[in-house]
DNA sequence: TATGAATGAGAATTCATTCAT
DNA sequence: GATGAATGAATTCTCATTCAT
C-alpha cells in the first residue's frame, strides 16, 4: 500500500486508514531493527497497538507488509528529492546544498539504510516484486543532478564530461557508509563517530571533496 | 582457527577442529544471506553436512556461532592487509594499489560487508559482547595508510595536513556501497552495476578521486 | 477460573475458557505426577485434548501454568475450608472435625500436597512470583482456628495460652506426612500404610493427640 | 554405590573412589534442588569437576546415580541413628532427645527430605528397584523407640499400649513438615519460620506434646 | 579410567497464518 | 473491519547417552 494512494482516497478517514498507517510504521521500526528474517509479526501489531489479524487484512502478509514499506520508504524520499530547489544557488553552492541535504537525509531516515542494507541481502528479490511502482518513482535527484553539472558545466564552474551517474554513487557512498556502519565504524576506529564534533568534521570533508572533483581547474575525470 | 577448504572426509570424523572449521564456514554462509534473525540453525548444520548438536558443542549456540564468524572474517581480513607491502610503489601508486585492494577485497568477501551490516542493524551489540578479541585486531591498513600519507607528504606527492582516518573513510566508503547496494543502486539506476564494464568505470573513477584529493597541488583539505 | 468437569466436546472449542480450564487440570495432573522439572508440555496438552500453542496462549509459558496450578488448589482449598461450619458443634467436636476435614481434604487432593512439596524444592520462588494474589487468600482455617480455641478456653473446655499457630502446625503436621510420605513410609515400616485400617487407626490416633492436648485438664504447654 | 561398600574395599584410595564420591554428592545435591525429572546430568557432572562419561562408568545412568543417592542419605541417617544412646537417660528424657534428635537430623539434612519427596512423587518406585539393600537398613531408630516405649511403662513413665509405630509416625510428623515445607508454610502464616526463635519455640511444643501424650496420668490412647 | 566429540530424541517456545464470530 | 482463539510447522536449545581414542 504505497502513501500516494492513501492520499488520494476518500477524505473520510475510516478507522482502517489509521489502522494501516499504525501497522506501517510500526513495520518499518521492526523491519529495520530486526531486518525481514527477525522481524517478528506479533512485535508488529503490538508496537501498533493493533490486532494481529488486522495485518493480514490490510497487507496481506508479512512480505507484503515488508514490501509496502520499502515503497513507502522510497516514495518518501522521492517527496523530499522533489522539494528540494538548488535553482537559485550558484552551482558549487548547489553542489554543497545537494551533499548535505543527502547527508542530513540519511540520518534522518535510517529506517531507509537498514532496509536498503536488508533488501541488498536478499538481492532485491522484493524490490523485483513490485518494481513497476518503484521503478515509477524515478529519482528527482537524478534529474536535479545532471541540471546542476550540466548548469555548472555552462557557467564555467565544473569540468564537462562528468557523468552524473558517477557523481550520484559519490555522494551516496559519502553519505552512506558513514551513518549505515557507524557502529561498526566507531569500534574499528575505536572512536565515536555519532558525535556532533565527528559528523561536523566529515560533513565539511566530504562536501570539499565533491566540489573539489568538480571543479574546472585542472585534472582529468570521467 | 583458520576456515579455507573444506574436504570431505569420513562420515563421523571425530575431529573437533575440522567440525569447528565446517561449522563456521556454513554459518557464515547462512548469515551473510540470511541476516541473523533470518539464518536457521538447522540450514547451517545440514551445509555443514554436521549434526545440530555439534554446533551447540563447539559454539555454545547461535549467537555464539554468529560472533566467531564476525571475528573470523576481521581476522580474515586483518590477514589479507597485514600481507600487503606498499613500500616499493611511488606515494601516487601505492595509494591507488591501496584503493584497488579495497575493492577487490570487498568484492570477493562480500560475507564481510553482509555481516557488518547485519551487525550495525543491531548496533553492533555482539561485536561488544566480543570486543576484546577484536579490539585487539588492530588495523594494518590504518598503519599502512598513516605511513603512506606521510611518506607522500614527505616526498610532495601529497598535501600534508590529511586526517588518516578521513582518508580511510573516504576509500572505505567509495568500495564499500558500490558492493553492498549494488542491488538496490542497479535497480535504482537501471543499469547492471556488476558488469565488468561498469566495475572497470567505477573503479578508475574512484582511483582519481582518490589521487586528485591527495595531490600537492592546490586546494584546501582537512 | 473454575475448572472442575471437563465435558468432552467439539474437537475445536472457541470458547477459551473451557480451553484453559481443560489445559490447567492437566497441568495439575502432570505436575503432581512429575514435578516442575520433570513435567512436559507436551504430556499436558495431550491429556487436555488441545493444541500445543494453546497452552502458551493461554498461560504464556510452562511456569505461567505452573503458577496459576499453585493458585487454583489454594484457592479450591479456601473455598472448601471456608465451607466449613464449626459453630454448632462442642470445641472438642468442632476440633475433632477440624482434624478430620484437613485428613480427608489432604487425602482427596493429593495433587495439592505434590504441588507443595514441589513448591518448597524450588523454595517457594514460583510462589512469590504470585504471592499478592496468594497473600490475598487468607485462610479461612486460621481464622476458624483462632475462633474455636477462644471458644474452648470460654466453656472451659480447651486449656487457654495455646498457639494457634502451633495448633495450625500440629494438626498439618499430623495429616500430611502420613499422605504425603505413604510411599517410602510405607517401605520403611515394612506395612501398608495406605489400607483402610491403617488409615483409620492414624486417624483416631490423631484426633486423641489434637484433643488430649488441648484439653483443660492439668499440663503445661505454649 | 552404597558407602558401605566403599568403605570395605582396598584401603589405597584409587583414583574411582574420589570420582565416585565428588559425583554422589553433586548428585543428591543436584537432586534435592530439582527434583530427578529436573535434574541434568550436565550440572551434576559439572558440580563434581567431573567427566560426564565418569557418571556412566561410576553409575550406569542418572537413575542409578539418583538410586544410589537415596540409598547412601539412608545409611547415612542410619549410621546416625545407631550412634544414638539414650539408656543412660530417664525415658521421659530419652524420648525429648529422640524428638530432638529428630528435629536436628532433618534441618541439618534436607537434601534428605527433598529426596523423600521428589521419591514419594514418583510412588517409590525407584526404592523397589534397590529395596533389597535399603530394606536391609532396618531401622535403628525403630528398634530404640520400641525399646524405650517399653522401659518407660515398665517404671511407670509411660501409659502402656501405645504402638511405636504410631509414636513414631507422629515424632516424624512433628518434625518433617515443619522443615520440609518451611517456604510454603512461611509464606502463608506470614511469617518466617526459619528464624532461630521460631524454630525454638516449635521444638518445645513438639517435646511437650510428646511427653504429655506418652505421660501415664490419664487419657487412654492406642 | 578418563575425556573430547558426537548424536537422536525430545523439550520449550515462537512463528506466520487462519478460523469463527 | 475488528478480534479472541486456534494451530501446524518450525526453531532454538537441551538431554541422556554413546563412540573412539
Amino acid at each position: 500500500m504505497a502513501v500516494e494512494e492513501e492520499t488520494e482516497r476518500k477524505r473520510v478517514p475510516r478507522d482502517g486508514d489509521q489502522t494501516s498507517r499504525a501497522i506501517l510504521k510500526a513495520g518499518i521500526a521492526e523491519f529495520s531493527r530486526h531486518g525481514y528474517g527477525g522481524a517478528t509479526v506479533e512485535r508488529i501489531v503490538r508496537r501498533a497497538k493493533r490486532n494481529e489479524r488486522s495485518l493480514y487484512y490490510h497487507f496481506g502478509n508479512k512480505e507484503g507488509l515488508y514490501i509496502a514499506s520499502l515503497e513507502y520508504l522510497y516514495q518518501k524520499q522521492m517527496l523530499a528529492e522533489r522539494a528540494l530547489d538548488l535553482d537559485k544557488l550558484s552551482p558549487p553552492e548547489a553542489m554543497r546544498a545537494l551533499v548535505r541535504f543527502t547527508w542530513a537525509y540519511y540520518r534522518e531516515n535510517p529506517e531507509l539504510l537498514s532496509l536498503l542494507n536488508t533488501e541488498n541481502l536478499y538481492k532485491a528479490e522484493h524490490l523485483k516484486k513490485s518494481s513497476d511502482r518503484v521503478k515509477a518513482i524515478a529519482s528527482p535527484k537524478m534529474r536535479l543532478l545532471g541540471d546542476l553539472l550540466e548548469r555548472g558545466a555552462k557557467s564555467g564552474d565544473f569540468r564537462g564530461g562528468v557523468s552524473a551517474d558517477n557523481v550520484f554513487l559519490l555522494i551516496s557512498s559519502l553519505c552512506y557508509l558513514y551513518v549505515s556502519n557507524r557502529y561498526t565504524l566507531s569500534n574499528y576506529l575505536s572512536r565515536n563517530l555519532d558525535s556532533p564534533d565527528a559528523r561536523e568534521n566529515w560533513l565539511e570533508y566530504i562536501e570539499q571533496i565533491v566540489v573539489d572533483h568538480l571543479s574546472a581547474r585542472g585534472k582529468s575525470a570521467r
